[in-house]
Order: structure tokens, then sequence, then C-alpha cells
DNA sequence: CTACAAGCTCAACTTAACTTGAGGTCAAGC
DNA sequence: GCTTGACCTCAAGTTAAGTTGAGCTTGTAG
């Protein structure tokens, strides 16, 4: 059977899950790409399923489309990206990931004390100050014990 | 100084590190309340600035405001939540903690293998499948042949 | 008793990530 | 050759979570 040859936004879609409309959005970002046929419409190749995979999984992971296409910026234009690259790609997310996991690992851990604990001083509650923007402004009476 | 009974929006702003702005938001939403003076300016318990800290709290771990507010809209109304009504809260969210953590790990652990492996059959990966609506519709013809 | 910082309301603007719609083209089956 | 469904572009709409600004009122320090 001859290699599946060039998909179409829709057939991509199918495959990807992802509408249409979302795939236009995409490539208006600069997310994929595909080039177009003599009548104007867009064909992408086989590694666009990709592309969109890895997309979909670091927006779930909360990584927003902008810094989505800095990383994917770094794949070659040219050719089909090479294990290595999707490996340093990866690699770097991982980073993101397991600072992630860590920060919600400290949260869940802390959770229940912080936030059941009747305390009084929320402004102290080690949980709270991780992204106090007072500690940052605060005038003094307001500033705490630095991290 | 004599113990604050009331809190201004100003005050309120000051020390849960929360714009005046989003304050009034959060108000409107239904997340807290107050009540208000002759001048109609909002004075506060204190209990707000835990509602608030509950509320910042949540966010970060990806709570919808619409989400915060029904579990929010479970405290008392007329008392000043006890311990017991906040722990039953955190709890709650504690679970859906755990499975945010899960899943991370779970996307943390696959990431290099599934995004590097160079395999051709990114609708069988066990990442993407997590969410995959053709997984569910899939009428099998659609099963990757290629490669 | 007055100046002016802080408050108030309401509407409009912002960003992200898309979706929806209008109006028109392309391609494939019968 | 037609009909139908998939495509195309571009503009406008949507939701979340706020922010910003205008115009007006309150409260308090000097």
């Amino acid at each position: 059977m001859a290699p599946v040859r060039e998909l179409t936004v829709g057939q991509v879609a199918a495959r990807s899950g992802v509408a249409v409309s979302a795939l236009h959005f995409y490539e208006a970002r600069g997310l994929i790409h595909s080039h177009r046929t003599a009548g104007n419409q867009r064909r992408y190749g086989r590694d666009v399923l990709r592309r969109v995979a890895v997309i979909r999984i670091a927006q779930e992971v909360g990584i927003s489309l902008a810094e989505i296409a800095a990383a994917l910026a770094a794949l070659p234009e040219g050719r089909t990206p090479t294990r290595e690259d999707w490996s340093q790609l990866s690699t770097a997310w991982r980073d993101g990931l397991d600072d992630k996991i860590n920060q919600l690992k400290k949260l869940r851990d802390g959770l229940t004390d912080c936030i059941g604990c009747g305390c009084m001083s929320i402004d102290k509650c080690p949980l709270r100050n991780k992204d106090d923007r007072l500690a940052r402004e605060g005038t003094g009476a307001r500033r705490l014990v630095a991290r």
C-alpha cells in the first residue's frame, strides 16, 4: 500500500481530534504549517499529527500557545523532526513539569492545614506567601519572613 | 491600635494582595460578601481574608471561579465558617489536587518516550489517548494504517 | 471646614484560545 | 454537468477573569 500522502485539514482534524477552526488558528499562530494545492486548499505532511499531539499535551499541562510556539520554532523548518529534536523539546518541558508537580504537592500537603487550621494570620500562611505581591511591594508592616 | 473590626475594600486589597477591582469582581460573582455603610461603602468582616486566600489558592490549582463559588456557597451564610467547614472544603479540593498530580506525573513519565519515541502511531499513544475523542467514536477504519 | 484620598457604579477594554457566520470556491460522485 | 460536502478568507462573537476610565460621592486629616 502506498504511503499515505498528504492530509487535508479535515483529515487532520478527524485524526487529531482538534477542530478545523483550531487547526487554522494554530497555523495562523505559526504552530503548524501547510502548503497549498492549486486550488488553495491546505495539505499537511504527516508530522503535523505529531505536532498537534504535542501542542495538546503541552496545553494540558498549562503551557500557553505562545510558549509552545516558541518551543516548536526550535524544531527544524525544512525537515521532519528527528527523535533527537523531539527529545530535546520534551526534556525542556519535563523540567517545567517537575516544577509544577512539586508545587502542587506542596500545595496539597499544606492545603488542609492551611485552610482548615483556623489560624487568623492568613498573611503568614506559607501557601499564600509563595506568590504574594505584597511581599514584593510590602510597605513594612505587612512584610513577613522572607522565604 | 484597637482591633480592627471591619475592613474597607482597600484594606482587604492591601492585606490579601488582590486588587480592589478584583474584590469588586468577586463580590459581583458572589464569592465574597460585604455590607454597606450609610454612605454605601463596602465593609468586610475578617473572614473575607480567609475567603480570598482560599480563592487565590484554589485558582492557582486551576479551579475556576465558578467552581470556587460553588464550593464557597456550601459555607454557612450567617456565621463565621468553622474549622470543620474549611476542612471539608480543603479535603474536596485535595482530591482534585491528587488527581492533577497523578495526571502530571503520568504525563512527565511518558513524555520523553512518547514525544521522543519516533513512533508513528500517535493515536495509539498512551498520553494522547487519555482524552482522545476519536478513540470513543473510532470506526476502527481510522486506525492508523500508515507506518 | 475644606482638601483630597478612597469609594462607588457602570461601561468598555484586554488577552487567550477558539468558534461561528457570511459569502464564495473546489472536488468528487452520479 | 450537477449537486453536495469539504475548503477558503475574514470578521465578529465567546468565555474567563479582570483592569481601566469617567464621573460622582464619602470620609478624614489638618
